[in-house]
RNA sequence: GGGCGGUUAGCUCAGUUGGUAGAGCGCCUGCCUUACAAGCAGGAUGUCACUGGUUCGAGUCCAGUACUGCCCACCA
């Protein structure tokens, strides 16, 4: 299979199409062997086995979820350059498949006994060709990157010999054993099962209370039992040897009730004299606790019990009938015949068995047993003297312990035939052709070996016959690490990958499973088959309940992946895990077959794919690696930025994983890749593209980089699209492949923290021009001017390096930055405001001051001598704006001069009555200022001011001034804003048609049909202070910004009123907090400074806020 | 009966060594701004289950309570 990558060039669909983009990658690794594991390779082993899943099973969103965490783990660890194997497989499923055959086979109306063991077998490996490849089919779907050319099955020869080789090994160091014991029997299977595969419920039954009487009739016991059939079996009654009240009896005889057996009165401590009657009737035969007594006791054994349910000749007058019909049956009788006492309701625990789900009979039957106590506590040993293995989250480590220190003998025989069958061949020429329990065995590998050893014992004429059962499919389980890589043979594989590094699954089997390969692995190999277990949880339902095909609650992983697509679900399900181990609930609705969360995340491989489409149509044809990689002496500040976020993204997403936290990972990737490379690189860097500029081809090389590599940081958890994205974007043939591409690593030489900090400024700033046009109802789109103010020097440089991207992102028209106590930008900065404001300027008015003369300094200047970058941006502020307003840089400059003029003559009238209130505002503060409010208004006192210091002031009055100036400023905050303001509209000015208002300059620039025209006569009485100037606070930087067109000036002070009532509530808490001694003394001094600052802002804030509210 | 989780915005969930709460979805407002309407820019929403304790300060630590989920368990 071959891959085509389309030309970088080529143009690509709007939308990311999952489906046929995965199935092609699946194909192309399997076809190109890219996951197939070679020991001879370098790098630190890193291998999983997969937890085989049954053959019956059909992909469940369980194993979606886990093999979704597997291969995340697992394709990171190849990428940073481990040698990785992933092992797949299945399991047999005893049970399970032969249930489902003899379903097919009653269907037929005929059964496995008709058919014979061996066609039965036939037709089971039949049905395991054409049925068993379909979760194998699905799992491909999934995108997991195993090693398929190292599949296995547990029925394989290789892993069969591996079985055998187990089972005789543990055979003959006497660890597994033949006997007649009590075992959980499943009536519906007719087979044993394990203690496991019983199910406690908790059913509401009955406490039937019976009386025996004694022998010589001298009296009665009491007794109560939930299963009252079971009397038939029993053979003596227990009383607790400390239980005055029976004391007497103890070792009389009563008589069996219906049996007429007489059964002796015991005294055993098991009895809890408190309850009940302090009587207990003893059925070892059926009952585990019974069993345990009558071997303390000696007592006879009776089983009643067919492996059917019936009951057997035991049972006397009630043989042949069912266990629930005889239970019904008994009652009546000993009812008819006095012995009932009475009956009352009783909820208990009933245990049932997982696969026939029905009660199971604790039965005595010979099977055999793997001593347990040896393997567990070598298990126990490894895991409290090397910690070993290692859970995840901790907490299962206890839950895995507690049940190794319990766990008993383990029942590995089932009487079925899909499995692996014992290899204990029986002489059954010993005992008349059966075997019995006294029948003589051979264990051994091969029926060559039993024959040779059979004859040797018994002679050239012994029959033989093997076991008919077969093991436990758990006890195959229990050797998957090793046997699959070859064991028992020493083979390269079993050298290079085992143990394996972690095993990832689910809490549910830490016993069926972890512990059974902890155990076997410690015994066979001397080690733990694994480092760690990554434990995880359940995948719940819409209603938080748990998937089950009982409940028919599952979600089809099937549909969510047509729908949304693999890497989509895959992303859900691992961006929703919190730590380990947490479950992950799935958003559903399964009338449409919709989820939210999955469609999130297909949101973002959309996203994804898009911004991908966007750097590509963008990079001209080039590669990352023709491009080559940014250069830290070249770049500009935005670029930094993304790289030191990308670097710290890189470094945070490795710790992540390497500390299993893969839904932080994740987590951090989306807000990474959505948040700041789309919402903010890739729009910082559109003007960047667009400009011939030399800062092109670095902003080209930031993208194809942090592209590249957020590609590979994201393909572990979306293997499919970022493969199909990489070639594109890399032009990589057909042979070459993410999957197997170097993980980035953290360059530390990008990583700057402070840089970061210093570009959220300039973010901040971004946004608050946004916020502040949306609080003035101005239209989008509408240019407007902006003047930054700083006390900061620092901020004011990152101001300015950012000023580009400020402009085009806020769509602002011309930045200021100037600083409050700087006397050389404010005194420019002001004026520019004045000049930039009306660009609309009626062209009639005679140009009679230049800028020049103005001494605009070049940053600022509207068109002298701008860098390319900064005239390429205004070029595109423009170019959404109609045509007819191409011409305002010549406008703005008409505007300037006609503005001038007449202020002169103005200017010089009031220049020293201004100049004295000034300097009373000074002293006075916020009311002096206020006083001369309207006055300013009149002439505009930051023309003023700018006429002052260019033609009356001498230099040291000037800086006087400033000086003063500057005080005031951060003394009141915002008056600044009022000066300013005033400065930029000379509303009264004689002459309507020279005197335009922002309102008119904003409406102009916008376009004439779009905004009715609001004539100054209209805005005077409407907002009779003016709130043509805006301010918002970002840190300590102001934003001022000269607007007009409020829409709702009440809206406006709600709002503004609330933001007050927040920013008041913040500096009361803080200075209580600051006021309070025991915190000044004790917080740490960082934290204290820290609220001394925050106070200071929240002050400053509420001081501008407050002032808003009163101009309103 | 023992043990382990969980309880934070309408919903699903984050919240790192205690410093006054966040995301996604949904909702509201405005936008088809030429990468993306599966989108963009904004906005509203929380006595962090309850009680007490430790602390200058608790969603975070301790004790207890309630509710909820799960695991284990041989009281007939």
């Amino acid at each position: 299979m071959t891959a085509t990558t389309p030309a970088l060039t080529s143009e690509l669909p709007k939308q990311y199409d999952p489906s046929a983009t995965e199935s092609k990658w699946q194909a192309s690794w399997e076809a190109n062997q890219v996951f197939v594991a070679n020991p001879d390779h370098e790098g630190d082993p890193y291998c999983v086995v997969i937890p085989p899943p049954n053959v019956t099973g059909s992909l469940h969103m369980g194993h979606a979820f886990e093999h979704s965490l597997i291969d995340t783990f697992v394709r990171y660890h190849r990428m940073i350059g481990r040698n990785t194997l992933w092992l797949p497989g299945t399991d047999h499923a005893s049970i399970a498949v032969q249930t489902i055959l003899e379903r097919q086979l009653r269907e037929e109306g005929t059964s496995r006994a008709a058919l014979g063991r061996e066609a039965f077998l036939q037709r089971a490996w039949q049905w395991k060709e054409e049925s068993g490849g379909t979760i194998v089919g699905q799992l491909r779907r999934l995108g997991v990157s195993v090693d398929w050319s190292r599949e296995r099955f547990t029925m394989d020869e290789g892993l069969s010999k591996a079985v055998t080789e187990a089972f005789m090994r543990l055979y003959k160091e006497g660890l597994i054993y033949r006997g007649k014991y009590l075992v959980n029997w499943c009536p519906a299977s007719q087979s044993a099962v394990s203690d496991l595969e019983v199910e406690n419920k908790d059913i509401d039954g009955h406490l039937w209370h019976f009386r025996y009487p004694l022998t010589d009739g001298s009296g009665f016991v009491e007794v109560a039992t939930t299963r009252p059939e079971t009397m038939l079996g029993d053979t003596a009654v227990a009383v607790n040897p400390n239980d005055d009240r029976y004391r007497h009896l103890v070792g009389r005889t009563l008589t069996l009730p219906i049996m007429g057996r007489q059964i002796p009165i015991i005294a055993d401590n098991y009895v809890d004299a408190a309850f009940g009657t302090g009587c207990v009737k003893v059925t070892p035969a059926h009952d585990p606790n019974d069993f345990e007594m009558g071997k303390r006791h000696d007592l006879p054994m009776i089983n009643i019990m067919n492996p059917d349910g019936t009951l057997n000749a035991n049972a006397g007058d009630f043989q042949g009938q069912d266990r629930f019909d005889a239970r019904k049956a008994v009652v009546q009788r000993l009812d008819d015949e006095g012995f009932l006492v009475r009956v009352e309701d009783y909820r208990h625990a009933v245990p049932y068995s997982d696969r026939g789900k029905v009660p199971v009979e604790p039965l005595l039957s010979t099977q055999w047993f793997v001593s347990i106590r040896p393997m567990a506590d070598a298990a126990l040993q490894f895991l409290d003297q090397q910690q070993s293995p290692v859970f995840v989250p901790d907490r299962w480590t206890k839950v895995y312990r507690d049940w190794l220190v319990n766990l008993r003998d383990w029942c590995i025989s089932r009487q079925l035939w899909w499995g692996h069958q014992i290899p204990a061949w029986y002489a059954v020429s010993e005992t008349n052709g059966q075997i019995t329990d006294e029948t003589p065995f051979v264990v051994v590998r091969t029926e060559e070996e039993a024959w040779q050893q059979a004859r040797e014992l018994f002679g050239p004429h012994v029959q033989l016959q093997q076991d008919p059962d077969v093991l436990d499919t758990w006890f195959s389980s229990g050797l998957w690490p090793f046997s699959t890589m070859g064991w028992p043979e020493e083979t390269r594989d079993l050298e290079r990958y085992y143990p394996t590094t972690t095993l990832v699954t689910g809490f549910d089997i830490i016993f069926f499973w972890v512990a059974r390969m902890t155990m076997m692995a410690g015994h066979f190999m001397g080690t733990m088959p694994f480092e760690t277990v990554y434990i995880h949880g359940l995948v719940r339902d819409e209603n938080n309940k748990k998937m089950s095909k009982s409940s028919n609650n599952g979600i089809d992983p099937l549909v969510l992946i047509d729908k949304y697509g693999t890497d989509a679900l895959r992303y859900t399900l691992i961006r929703e895990v919190a730590g380990a181990g947490q479950d992950v609930r799935l958003e559903y609705d399964r009338k449409t077959d919709e989820s939210a969360s999955v469609e999130a995340s297909r949101n973002f491989t959309n996203k994804l794919w898009n911004a991908a489409r966007f750097v590509m149509m963008n990079l001209e044809g080039q590669t990352p690696a023709s491009l080559g990689q940014p250069q830290l002496s070249e770049v500009e500040l935005s670029d930094r930025w993304i790289m030191s976020r990308f670097h710290q993204v890189v470094r945070q997403t490795r710790h992540d994983i390497d500390h299993y936290g893969l839904g932080e990972a994740a987590k951090a990737l989306y807000e990474f890749i959505w948040g700041d490379f789309c919402d903010w690189y890739i729009e910082l860097a559109k003007a960047r593209l667009q400009s011939d500029a030399p800062s092109r081809r670095v902003a080209q090389q930031t993208l194809a980089y942090v592209l590249d590599g957020i590609l590979k940081l994201l393909h572990p958890f979306m293997p499919h699209i970022t493969e199909e994205i990489w070639h594109t974007l890399t032009q990589a043939g057909d042979r070459e492949f993410l999957a197997v591409q170097l993980y980035p690593e953290a360059d530390d030489q990008w990583i700057n923290a402070t840089l970061e900090q210093q570009f959220d400024l300039v973010i901040g700033t971004i946004r608050t021009v946004r916020n502040l046009r949306a609080e003035a109802g101005i239209k989008p789109g509408t240019k407007i001017t902006a003047l930054l103010l700083s006390e900061n020097a620092d901020e004011r440089h990152i101001l300015s390096e950012g000023e580009t991207y400020i402009q085009d992102l806020a769509r602002i028209e011309r930045l200021v930055i100037g600083e409050p106590g700087d006397e050389h930008q404010l005194e420019n900065g002001l004026p520019e405001v004045t000049l930039d404001v009306p660009p609309e300027a009626t062209p009639e008015a005679t140009p009679e001051v230049t800028v020049e003369e103005s001494a605009i300094p070049e940053a600022i200047a509207p068109d002298d001598t701008p860098p390319a970058a900064s005239s390429e941006t205004s070029d595109v502020a423009v170019a959404d704006q109609p045509a007819e307003h191409t011409s305002d840089t010549p406008a703005t400059e008409f505007e300037l001069n006609q503005l001038q003029k007449p202020a002169i003559a103005l200017g010089f009238l009031l220049l020293l009555l201004v100049f004295a209130r000034l300097f009373l505002a000074i002293m006075d503060a916020l009311d002096g200022l206020l006083f001369v409010s309207p006055l300013l208004k009149l002439v505009g006192l930051g023309y003023s001011i700018w006429f002052v210091n260019h033609y009356l002031l001498q230099a040291d009055r000037r800086q006087e001034l400033m000086k003063a100036w500057s005080r005031l400023v951060s003394q009141i905050g915002l008056k600044l804003r009022e000066t300013a303001e005033t400065g930029t509209m000379p509303t009264a000015e004689p002459e309507p048609k020279v005197a335009a208002t922002p309102v008119e300059s904003v409406e102009s620039v916008e376009s004439v049909e779009a905004l009715e025209p609001v004539q100054p006569e209209e805005v005077e009485p409407a907002t009779p202070d003016g709130l043509q100037l805006f301010a918002g606070v970002v840190g300590t930087v102001q934003v001022l910004i000269p607007l007009a067109g409020v829409v709702d000036v009440e809206a406006l002070k709600a709002k503004i009123e609330k933001d007050l009532a927040k920013v008041v509530a913040e500096v009361t808490s803080l200075s209580q907090r600051l006021s309070n001694a025991n915190f000044v003394d004790k917080a740490p001094a960082a934290v204290v400074q820290g609220a001394r600052d925050s106070l200071a802002e929240a002050e400053k804030q509420a001081e501008i806020l407050r002032d808003r509210v009163r101009r309103l």
